[in-house]
This record gives C-alpha cells, structure tokens and sequence, in this order.
DNA sequence: GTCTATAGCGTGATAGAC
DNA sequence: GTCTATCACGCTATAGAC
C-alpha cells in the first residue's frame, strides 16, 4: 500500500508521499461509493493529509480524477494492445475471437498491469463515472479508450468474415456496459440464482462475458447488408 | 421568487400539484445528472416550489427517490408481465425467444406504459443509481425487479432447451447492464461509428439488444452441465 | 515547496413563524 | 400547507506557518 512500485525516477525521492497517499484513498473511496458521494474531507482523512493539502495538490476535485484515470489508463491500454497482438496470432477464428474478446476483458478485472495494483477497482471507477455523466471522466475516456475500442472493433471484424461493421461496435458497446454493470453490481448474480453463482467470481465472470459476447458477434456472420444493421 | 405562473387545477383537487410539480422535476434532473449532482435548491428551483416545501412533502432527499420509483416500478413491471404472457402464445422457440426478450426491453424505453410519461426517463435514474450504489434504491429495485427478473429467466428457459439456468442468469444480467448503459452512454455509438449509427435511435438500441441478447441465450442450448455455468 | 488554518459560499435538514 | 431562518457540513481559495 506504500509508493515502493512506483517507476519514479531513480534520483529525486523527492515525492513525500503524501500526494500518493491522497491518491491512492481518492481512488479506494470513488471506487467503492463514485465521485459526488465521495468527499475531500472524507479524502483527506483516509489518507492522513490535511484537507488545505488536498487542494494544493490537485486543486479541484476533478483534477483528483484526472490523475487517476493518467496513472491507469496507459498501463491498461498498453496491456490490452500486448495481449491483442498475441490474439492476433492465432489462426483458427472461433480461438481467435475468443481469444481477442479475452485481451479486452482481462485488463479490466485483471491487477496484474497496475500501478497501484487495482485494475478491477480502476474499471469501478469508470463504470460508476460513466453513469454519473461526469463531463472531466467523459473526455478522458473519449481520448484515451476510443482509439483502443477502434482496435477490438477492427480486430473483431477480422474474426467474423462479413459481419457488419457498426453492428460490431454495438456488440462492443453491449460488452462494455455488461462489463461495468458486473463489476459494480456483481452481488444480483448471487440473489438471482440464490447463490448458487456469484457476481463476485471474477473468472468466472469473464469466462462468461467472453462466451456471450462472442456468440452475439457470431450471430453477425454474413449480414453485412443485414436486418439490424446500421 | 416569482411563483405567481403556477398552474393551478380547475376544480382545487385535492392535490395541491405542488407535490407532483416537485417530483416531476427531480425526476427529470435525476434523470440526466443522476442524485448526488442534483441539489434540493434546483429541484425546488425547477418546480417552482419554495425549499421548505420539498422538505415538508418528502422530508429527506431519499424519500424523493423512493417516490419516483413507487409511481413508476408497478406500472411498468404490469407492462412487462403483460407483454410476457402474449410472448409465452408463440409456439416458435425462435420467435418466442425474440419476444420474451422484448417484452424486457421494450417498457424500459417506451413511455406508453408511463404515469408522468416517460420510461426511458426513470431508466436512465435506475442505470445511474444502480451505478451511484445509493443504498435506497438498491432495497427498492431488489424488492420490486426480482421477481419480475425471476419471471423472465423461467421464460427464457422454456425457449432454451437443456440450458443452464445460473448460465441464463449472466446472460440477463448482461442484457440489463447493456441497456442501462446504452441509455446512459449512447453517444458513444455515434462516436464510435462514426456517426453511421445513433445510440439515441430506440428502435434500433431495442433491436441490437434483443438480437444480441438472444444470440447469446441461443448458445447456451443444451449446455446444462456445460463449460461456462455455475 | 509543502502543509495548516481559516474564510467564502452552496447543500441537506430542521424548527418555528405565517 | 407554505415559507424563512438557521445549523452542520460540503468544495474551493488563500494567507501564512514550516
């Protein structure tokens, strides 16, 4: 829970921390309750800062979401892009799109490529955002993940010969929302099937994101002119 | 301030209309900017209603929200269980999936069934409370939506022959998650597709979510035991 | 450069005057 | 039923201590 994973710079230990601190309790509150519900004071005591520095540090509110999606974005892109090349080398195309819906989902659940080793927690604070319509997380996501999300689109096509191109980006879309919604809300999985299955099971949960998406993409085969396109 | 353009009802009813002015508003701002970013100061301010008066009709802030949800959770699970019963007519598996699903679907965007006319309106705040963890709303949803939900998953087992029922749970809950964000985010649609494509478009939202919600239901088919359930 | 103390104004909630 | 006054707490900005 400490800064010792940090890539800083090998000199200038200069970051007391604290900073850190304020981000790394910004970052487990937002997750667990968003942003608006969240608040500094409640910031500044999890993470033993004052609230003065809180504000000195990051200056407004949304300056604090700014800084965690900078620290998380680029970790998680670069792995999803690292995990979709090596998709792409697979021949069979059922493993294939499998395998490419996989690289898209992993990172999200996944706190393997993190810095602060919470990559799940990171996409629960993009999937409570996104709701909230916070108009600072909307830019960065649109910045930051749409050229990442043109990638899958593309990689999908090439997985599903004839498919139509914008119904593809819904199947993704569909992906995405299923994606948040289970993250945040994982627990109705156990209520609906009286525990017998639990929202919580992260592997399981993508094994079956991946399976359903990919039958929704495999309905596509052919309808490039298709009935529900466009 | 200026309060003298009230509407006020031919007959002096017993309803004031100030109670309902109220609500209508909240509603509409929660709608778009979820709870927490919506002050009691605007909804009193958009309904012409003096602050106090909100506080004495509704007392707190969460009561507002459980009274949008009592007036619009009943009309619209009857819809949905209407619209069931005529699905479960059709003999075809095939056709019988496609309108089991849609009867989901459908009163969640449609306003027909609506008291203050608008069920694409309270969807939105259902996706965006669902996401903001408000505690109110989850005790709300979970009492008045499972069993409905129940009801959809039994239907959808009679379409899908030997399939799983835990497996059918994910795919629903998948469907809810997709929908919710695509009321939410749909300009990521048009964003993504270039424009070719609108998530704004019901019809086809409505469309693609069906479609792709009973491609994935259909791959489950005589996988009662199989790879991806429990 | 970093942190603390404090003051401005908005917000939810309450008590009590009309 | 309606409205005003008031309180405690929220975000933000800033002055001044280390």
């Amino acid at each position: 829970m400490q800064k010792n994973e940090k890539i800083e710079q090998p000199y200038k230990k200069a970051r007391p921390s604290t900073r850190d601190a304020i981000l790394d309790a910004a970052e487990t509150l937002m997750a667990q309750h968003g942003y608006h519900a969240v608040s500094l004071r409640e910031i500044a005591r999890a993470s033993g800062a004052n609230l003065g520095s809180v504000t000195y540090h990051f200056g407004a509110k949304e300056n604090l979401l700014a800084e965690i999606y900078e620290r998380h974005t680029r970790p998680m892109n670069l792995r999803r892009m690292e995990l979709l090349r090596e998709a792409g080398r697979i021949n069979d195309q059922e493993d294939r799109l499998l395998a490419v819906i996989r690289s898209f989902v992993l990172p999200a659940f996944s706190s393997q490529s993190d810095v602060a080793g919470g990559g799940a927690r990171f996409t629960r604070v993009r999937a409570i955002l996104s709701m909230e319509g916070n108009e600072a997380a909307q830019r960065i996501i649109a910045a930051s993940f749409d050229d990442t999300s043109h990638a899958f689109v593309d990689a999908i096509a090439g997985c599903i010969p004839g498919a139509d191109r914008n119904a593809i980006v819904w199947r993704c879309h569909f992906l995405l929302g299923a994606l948040y919604y289970t993250l945040v809300n994982g627990d109705r999985i156990d209520r609906l099937t009286g525990g017998a299955s639990s929202g919580e099971d992260h592997e399981l949960a993508i094994d079956q994101l991946v399976h359903a998406t990919a039958a929704s993409l495999r309905d596509l085969s052919g309808s490039g002119d298709g009935r529900t396109s466009t």
